[in-house]
DNA sequence: CGGACGAGCTGTACGGTGTCCAATATAGCT
DNA sequence: AGCTATATTGGACACCGTACAGCTCGTCCG
């Protein structure tokens, strides 16, 4: 999950750092979900005086950021360098890490994405993974496009479903994960040929 | 736009009614941003007490969800009856709307589209069309969701564009949309064989 | 060993939010 | 005219994010 330790600087009490701070904030989202999330909540739930927080965060909005990146670092990357075995398997991962946190989905939504460390590191991967396809310059810029929005807005519809337009039941994990999987190969198939 | 009067109910002071809250919230909107738009800010263009807004609309969720679903009326509905043109026409057009409106596009987002009857309105047509292309049952179900979550998705990054992963300048609407239009194409493709 | 430094944390406070309650004013119907 | 149903108001509650000043304490320099 890539959290990281502070360095011991001087100063410096027993209490919080960073990493601590991320990690109350994930819990409290996974406990109260995202209208729970308030700084005065995560401070709670480390004893701690809500201003406090800001010596280790900008502001909420850096704060969710942070959180956003780091869950990115459980996706895993593949081995494999065909680049449609390639991305197909990061991108299914990553549909797989973003539905393991359904709290954090709308916020991704609403950010386009993370915007870390983590997320970069995803995004040079998928662009080395489709230049080895044949696809760079502006239409790899394009193709990447539409595989994020396709990946990120399946994950919403997966953890966020609407009211379902035609009939039928609702959707199991599975069939979701599924369909998301066949509109990918279609993208995919668009993509590389 | 698809505005309702009041039809004028008993003791009826002349102010206020429901599709005035509505367009004063797609003024404030416009006016001040996503972030500008409260409960508050939208009575004071009204020149009115902020509680006097319940007496129209049930909460500020409810007030975003009508405003949602208001704008998609100016969606033009395709006189073609060919599946691929009619939804290419449907989707590019729904497209355009939500360009038009950036502010908005992170709300489509966060609640995975509009709920009310125009909404519903553009999804049954939507699903006339696939049935008028063969595609019935959970595959146009399936079909829809991709459909749905490639053009908001879109709208989002054309709205809100976040840092570019690859290289390669901004870019312009017109190449955004295209970008789109060539997705759109790729998973039509995958629906409609 | 002692003092200074600087970081972590707290108390307090400001301006804002959504929304509920009780009370008032007003329009239409009988 | 009186009644009733509704619209609207004033006030309040419980939160929110965060800025400012000051205290506490570990660490380092002399």
């Amino acid at each position: 999950m890539a959290t990281v330790g502070s360095p011991r600087t001087p100063g410096a009490r027993a209490g919080l750092s960073r990493g601590a701070v991320l990690a109350a904030a994930r819990e409290v989202l996974a406990g109260d979900g995202l209208d729970g999330l308030s700084m005065r909540a995560v401070a709670r739930r480390l004893d701690v005086a809500p201003n406090a927080l800001y010596s280790h965060v900008a502001s909420k909005a850096a704060l969710i950021d942070e959180v956003l990146d780091d869950v990115l670092g459980a996706v895993e990357q593949p081995e494999v360098t065909d680049p449609r075995a390639g991305l197909r398997g990061l991108l299914m991962s990553t549909y797989d890490v973003l539905v393991e946190h359904p709290d954090l989905v709308p916020l991704y939504l609403a950010r386009q994405g993370a915007r870390g460390p983590n997320a970069r590191r995803l995004g040079e991967v998928m662009a080395a993974l489709l230049a080895r396809g044949g696809v760079g310059g502006r239409p790899a810029v394009e193709a990447l496009r539409v595989l994020i929005v396709h990946t990120i807005g399946f994950a919403a519809f997966a953890t966020h479903p609407p009211v379902e337009p035609g009939a039928g039941g609702p959707l199991s994990a599975e069939e979701l994960r599924g369909n998301f999987e066949t509109g990918l190969g279609w993208v995919l198939a668009g993509i590389l040929g």
